[in-house]
DNA sequence: ATACATACC
DNA sequence: TACTGGTATGTAT
């Protein structure tokens, strides 16, 4: 019998970190926004910001820049005002010290370091250099992206507050007001309000959660609530913008453009306000949202007044700026925490002075996170992301699974079946085919290896993906035996539409094989 | 083309 | 008692 499968069934599914009680006001920063776009223009000598400066001042404390800030409990998403994040820290350390997941981290932390630590030298190097020619092609790529400002849409992120624990908490009003989180002790998808007070966070673990909070209550997830509340919200969503984009169950953009010019008595803000009414008095639930001239800047804009509130930033340019220079560079989404330290690293904290140094920053990094950076200080948003209504295709589809560690081929084997299985049945739900098969290892110290291969045809039965994500199993098996597993994954991607189009005549073409060269792949489906 | 890393929910 | 599951994309080779 063969033993794999360990994990009961749990289907965990982060919530977005997002909201975090109260406050946020508009922040008074202000400023010389006048300088901003002039800089462009006149090639003048900023820089000064010199990043280097500010390097030894750290006050947050041991974990806070040097440490394992992987490690540390997250404080981009605002609220966390009474809170000791040096005590939090210090308990999240101490539980974790030690464990193989730390030590990964660790190691993974290293290697960042490490690529950070050369850049912060090759930005020394670059301080005595002249980059006169850069300074004019930044120039003109800042100028490129200014022409594709597009202030002509209001775009609105609307996030429910703390969604799995607020259907929870409407379903069961015994745990209103308490400190609780959907989830178990290995992991916890969702933490209420009341226990975020104490530190306790989405994707972190139980064990550690109760350690923060010991009174802490555990809820056990389930999907088919949620589906069911977030169906709910979505009808609310279809009366507005039938073409919303929902990225979650608990979360949404929405292009409000045609909404607004087809009700000219209502404005962005009555609309929202509207909305958020609706979902609340139709499922019980509270929703933040943001209002703003792209999907990047609405995503920001909907953190800003959670829970329950809603912000708008107006549609000027200069509005825009202001609002992004003052950000944090851990706000803007696609800035993680790697991001942040390499960042922090070269002295910059806020978008400005991700601004200030877009010279060295196109110096140091790839031409596609130069472009995204840019993008973000200067509130232009991604080129596709607006594009509504014709959501690009999944590109791919994956299933993994979680275990007890262990050595035992014959049990991989057979998760590699298992996972194999239930892959191709949702593929076929799916209606789709895919020609790249990709499985997934993860050591029991965290290590994570994966390896693919494509093929010359499109896949979707089961037995034919089980074939080849073995293949590359034992592949693996025979260059490392003994190796200890704690998770597998099996995913499929290259995907494709696996329906038939009958108008094509399959069996006329397929029949003579004259024609083969010049049939189309996705013709050769199986 | 393949492997690995980062990010988001 | 013990650090998820799913998808997309960027970076490196």
């Amino acid at each position: 019998m063969e033993c794999d499968d360990v994990t009961g069934g749990l289907e965990f599914d982060v919530e977005s970190d997002d909201d975090d009680a109260i406050n946020v006001q508009e922040s008074d920063v202000l400023g010389d926004i006048s300088d901003f776009w002039d800089d462009l223009a006149e090639t003048s000598d900023d820089q000064r910001a010199n990043p280097h400066t500010k390097q030894g001042s750290v006050t947050e404390g041991p974990n806070a820049e040097n440490g394992l800030s992987r490690i540390a409990l997250d404080d981009n998403k605002a609220g966390m005002d009474g809170l000791d994040k040096q005590k939090i820290n210090d308990i999240i350390f101490s539980v974790s010290k030690g464990s193989r997941f730390y030590e990964n981290e660790a190691r993974k932390d290293e290697m960042a370091r490490k690529r950070t630590e050369r850049a912060v030298q090759e930005l020394g190097r670059l301080k005595s250099l002249d980059l006169t020619t850069e300074r004019s092609i930044v120039e003109q790529l800042c100028t490129k992206l200014e022409a594709q400002r597009d202030l002509s849409k209001v775009i609105v992120h609307v996030d429910m507050d703390a969604f799995y624990c607020a259907v929870e908490e409407r379903d069961d009003p015994s745990l209103k007001g308490k400190a609780f989180a959907v989830g178990g002790t290995a992991m916890l998808t969702t933490a209420s309000y009341a226990a975020r007070a104490f530190g306790v966070r989405a994707a972190m673990p139980g064990y550690i959660a109760l350690r923060l909070c010991p009174e802490l209550k555990f809820v056990r997830p389930d999907h088919r609530k949620y589906s069911a509340a977030s169906e709910e919200v979505r009808k609310v969503f279809q009366r507005y913008d039938p073409n919303f984009r929902p990225m979650s169950l608990d979360e949404a953009y929405l292009d409000l453009t045609p909404y607004l010019s087809m009700h000219p008595e209502d404005t962005p803000i009555t609309v929202v306000s509207r909305m958020r009414e609706e979902i609340l008095s139709e499922t019980g639930l509270t929703a933040s949202a943001g209002i703003a001239a792209n999907s990047l800047l609405a995503k920001v804009c909907s953190d800003r007044n959670k829970p329950n509130g809603q912000y708008f930033l107006p549609f000027d340019r200069e509005s825009i700026l202001e609002f992004v220079q003052a950000l944090p560079v851990r706000k803007p989404p696609g800035i993680g925490k790697v991001t942040e330290q390499f960042l922090h690293a070269l002295g910059i904290r806020t978008c400005k002075e991700i601004w200030d140094n877009r010279v060295y920053l196109y110096k140091l990094c790839s031409a596609a996170s130069f472009d995204y950076f840019m993008r973000v200080v200067m509130g232009i948003g991604s080129s596709h992301e607006d594009r509504f209504g014709s959501g690009p295709d999944r590109k791919s589809i994956s299933h993994e699974t979680t275990f007890y560690p262990t050595s035992d081929a014959t049990a991989m084997r057979a998760t590699i079946r298992r996972l194999s299985h239930s892959l191709s049945v949702e593929m076929a739900e799916e209606k789709i085919k895919g020609n790249t098969v990709t499985i997934k290892l993860k050591r029991s110290d965290f290590r994570v290896f994966q390896k693919s291969k494509k093929l010359m045809r499109y896949l979707k039965m089961e037995d034919d993906i089980v074939a080849v994500a073995l293949e590359l199993l034992n592949d693996e098996l025979q260059v490392n035996p003994g190796i200890e597993l704690r998770l597998m994954g099996v995913r499929m991607s290259g995907l494709a539409s696996s329906e038939v189009d009958k108008n094509v005549g399959i069996a006329k073409v397929s029949e003579s094989s004259e024609y083969l060269g010049l049939i189309p792949k996705h013709l050769f489906s199986i």
